[in-house]
DNA sequence: ATTTAACATCGCAATATTACGATAATATAA
DNA sequence: TTATATTATCGTAATATTGCGATGTTAAAT
């Protein structure tokens, strides 16, 4: 049977689902790549958030990384301050503790009502 | 500058991050679909986690929820007993708890260090 | 004004994911 | 046995993601 709908195959849709469950799914992606957690917990851990070491931590090249970076960023989980030509990123701690908090509701909501 | 070692194109380096790294990642990526997200939540409502109506709930195929439950099952989430031809889903609490702890671990130990 | 250093962006190649219909498998019902 | 209903799997098509090197961009250093 064929859809009245064009089907764009292999696309998410993301619009036959409430907001709050497409929130929690884009917040999860930022954390479902194993170098944007890395990435975040190197941040995390050093003091005043000099960085740019990050791509010889990692062991990623430098563009890769800096992909990654802008994923974490557009998902609103960086403050950048410059430093000359650094970059000093530093992770937005509101943001941070939102996403923790729109999980954690998840969760427990989740939990709730189970058998 | 060529690597030595062959490197095989959009593929995640997964070799290359510790463990806790790599768990953190895949948990995040059962959550990073909506479909995943809404599949979870619409079994946590029903009492007595009498199943699929998902198909009709979500408004997907039947093989694509098929799929997405495959994943949601691989990762440990589901419990299933049999009712005559049916499937009765049911979320793995302990399993899932495990989960919202390996998140809510990770979240304060990123938050504690920074500036 | 040139060079250098730090990042970002572009373009490409390859795998991963998402979606569907069709089909297979299994168990009850007729 | 045959039909029906429920779920899983296969095959395919299309987009998304991940990775790299090369190239831009910008600001300090020479």
């Amino acid at each position: 049977m064929l859809n009245i709908y064009s089907i764009i195959m292999g696309v998410s849709k993301v619009e036959i689902y409430p907001q709050h469950i497409n929130d929690i799914a884009q917040i999860a992606k930022v954390f479902s790549h194993p170098a944007r957690v890395a990435i975040l917990q190197y941040i995390s851990i050093q003091e005043s958030c000099i960085c740019n070491d990050i791509v010889e931590e990692i062991g990623l090249s430098q563009s890769t990384i800096s992909q990654h970076l802008k994923v974490i960023n557009n998902a609103g989980l960086l403050q950048g301050t410059f430093e000359g030509k650094k970059i000093c990123y530093c992770i937005n701690i509101e943001r941070f503790e939102m996403f923790q908090k729109i999980f954690d509701t998840f969760f427990n909501r989740t939990k709730q009502n189970c058998c």
